[in-house]
DNA sequence: GAACTTTCTCCACTCACAGGACAAAGCAGG
DNA sequence: CCTGCTTTGTCCTGTGAGTGGAGAAAGTTC
């Protein structure tokens, strides 16, 4: 198989970023943005077209003397994502500037394990496929999954609510599938990558991205990049002690961030107070769905259920207490919440910033915004997009 | 005043660092380090020369054929370093392998001013500098502040135990002072830098410091270099919360970290403890000196006085507590705990060992060091000439 | 002393890049 | 339509960075 087509040097793979984060740009543009002779800039854009990675797209219009050329990266340009959750498989195909242009998603339980996970994945990107979004080569794919992930083996390490998967090898198999560059990392960490790129991170090098789904983790963004840590396992905030005491949590530890709230802590505690009788509307949505989620909890605290916003008012302190204690180590320029529980809204919000704005440093909260997620359920696979573009688009 | 010599190039910065951190090399084993050609690298290390920077020191042993010349950072290369804490100062001249060559600290309340505080430390200086250790340029100066600092701006901003330095322009006062670069930073950040370059962490590129003393800090470093967050407050990890009650924090707050534990706070344990009968020991030891500090409870607890232990044993809980969610956060591949406190010693450290341990998550742990810093005194001044030198071994 | 090794210097060649000259393309005003 | 001015893109040449080979210098081993 032909290898795709890569930047071969630094002003390349520089232009090639650019395009993609801000869009086509004229030549005299680029000229102005990086630092480079206009002739050295015509022999690096010369041999990106040359390799297929631009195009020019007719001429802007005239800033009073002769017009320039538009430049843009090649619409036949491909990534592809997969965002493999703990309930439910993202895929999604976008063009070079990380647009999505075909996204699909499924309900599917990751415990089955990867070969069967995986498998799904690929039919449903086949159905992406088949549906004319990919035309040529894919130049590279992005994988999120629910746990900790060894970033340079591209593999599941360890990881706690996916049996079947440790060490397995993703990167692999799918790169053999597909015959592109592949890279595997945390879906959380992809989510921050995805605000990053498109949400409201894009002007903020230092952030943190909470999501609060099934479980809870964070994804930190130093200087632009995802910090990993050591063993790839930074941001796995959902083990941190918010109380001595406090429900066993699946750790075994008690007191445990995760085991007060997060997906199945609320969905538990909403079960609790319908059938104890503290909150009759949660009692008849769990008559007519036969099982409580999140969601349900937001639409009983949004029609006034006492008992519903006192759950999320819980929870959001619980979160807000941990936060308070990472913003003031971290002291980041952004904290982005997201994740299926964020339907919960500006309830939950509110509560959070009250917590993070009395018990984080004014130093730290003067200017620190706390805000929801805006991209729904695309930041993942944006960010996977994204994390496999940043690597394609570096000299080979 | 003439400007003293900097690197021209990337090359250039990159051989400097590089003797400043392994030592005297041989061009031999410079060539094999650095991606040069030996013609390349010849020129370089002449026009390092010519700027006064390095020079040759004799000839290597044999390997067989042509002995090689060994080059060494020219010895009249100086780097001064001011520690200044909340309660003392310490100056220090380090050569160009930051190799400590003079230190002198004496006991300083940081709340006499700016102007007082720094005029003493350039006095400090000054004597140094008598006894010879400066024959002429000094190339670059750092200086440590118990307080969150505007690394841009080299000032401290809002600090919280300084009153009188908000925005105190220290970077130009002792710029001018000494007609050389200077860099203003956190005094933990200093220590981290410290550890970085000759402490347990040479080796490490992400770690945490815990400066335990009169405070508690945390110093961060991402990738071998010091993270400082968006507003130069990150690691001010003494007000997170370990408690919902617990004793009344400077800071308004209700059971912050240091107000269980740090200098301040087991003073004022050890005094309530030796003035209520419950540690004999303890109140011999007021009876002589007037006051308590943390010095006296590690002489208790290391005569066996079970009160003095259990203090030391609860504080090390709590900072256990709070490391234990940043670790689960950050996943570090180093924790180093450093400060007056830190003489505690190993009934401290093996307190947080085991909080640490059984609350983070076993990936995050599996394989982390907690150890006791063993600079001493030196970790701060170390640090603050790291800093410059970081600064000016780079291309001008 | 011969043969082999390693180190260092000199030199010729390649390549990246800048900047000027010039042509092409557009606007404004007569 | 024509003139003068502006902007854009291309071509060309000069400069400096960097590589790699030839060969001298300096050592070791036998």
């Amino acid at each position: 198989m032909r290898m795709s087509a890569r930047p071969q040097n630094v002003h390349q793979a520089r232009l090639l970023r650019l395009l993609r984060d801000e869009g086509p740009r004229s030549r005299a543009e680029l000229g102005d943005v990086v630092r480079l002779s206009r002739s050295k800039l015509a022999v690096e854009l010369d041999r990106l077209a040359g390799l297929g990675l631009v195009e020019s797209a007719g001429l802007a219009a005239s800033r009073g003397g002769r017009r320039s050329g538009i430049v843009r990266l090649s619409p036949s340009l491909r990534f592809v994502a997969f965002d493999i959750g703990a309930t439910s498989i993202d895929v999604a195909v976008t063009d070079g500037g990380l647009e999505v242009l075909g996204h699909v998603s499924e309900p599917c339980d990751v415990r089955q394990g990867a070969t069967v996970v995986l498998e799904r994945a690929l039919d449903l990107y086949a159905g992406l496929r088949d549906r004319g979004l990919v035309e040529g080569q894919v130049h590279g794919t992005g994988i999120g999954v629910p746990g900790p992930v060894s970033f340079r083996d591209g593999m599941p390490v360890a990881p706690p609510i996916m049996p079947g998967w440790d060490r397995f090898p993703v990167r692999e198999a799918i790169g053999q599938e597909l015959g592109c560059p592949v890279l595997v990392d945390n879906d959380v960490n992809l989510m921050a990558l995805g605000e990053l790129h498109s949400g409201l991170a894009r002007s903020v090098d230092d952030f943190l991205l909470v999501k609060i789904g099934t479980g809870i983790g964070c994804g930190i963004v130093v200087d632009g990049a995802i910090y990993r840590g050591v063993s790839g396992s930074a941001g796995d905030i959902g083990h941190i002690r918010v109380a001595d005491d406090g429900p066993m949590c699946a750790c075994g530890n008690a007191g445990c961030l995760e085991a007060f709230f997060g997906g199945a802590a609320l969905a538990r505690d909403a079960a609790a107070a319908a059938r104890s009788g503290r909150s009759p509307q949660l009692a008849r949505l769990l008559e007519d769905h036969g099982e409580l989620a999140a969601a349900h909890v937001a639409e009983a605290a949004a029609a006034g259920d006492a008992e519903s916003v006192r759950l999320v008012r819980e929870g959001g302190r619980h979160v807000g207490q941990v936060l308070a204690g990472l913003v003031s180590f971290f002291n980041p320029g952004l904290v982005v919440v997201a994740g299926g529980v964020a339907g919960l809204g500006h309830t939950l919000l509110a509560e959070i910033r009250g917590v993070v704005y009395r018990r984080s440093l004014p130093l730290a909260t003067g200017n620190l915004p706390i805000v929801l997620s805006e991209l729904a359920g695309a930041a993942g696979v944006i960010g996977g997009a994204r994390l496999i573009s940043d690597h394609v688009f570096d000299p080979a």
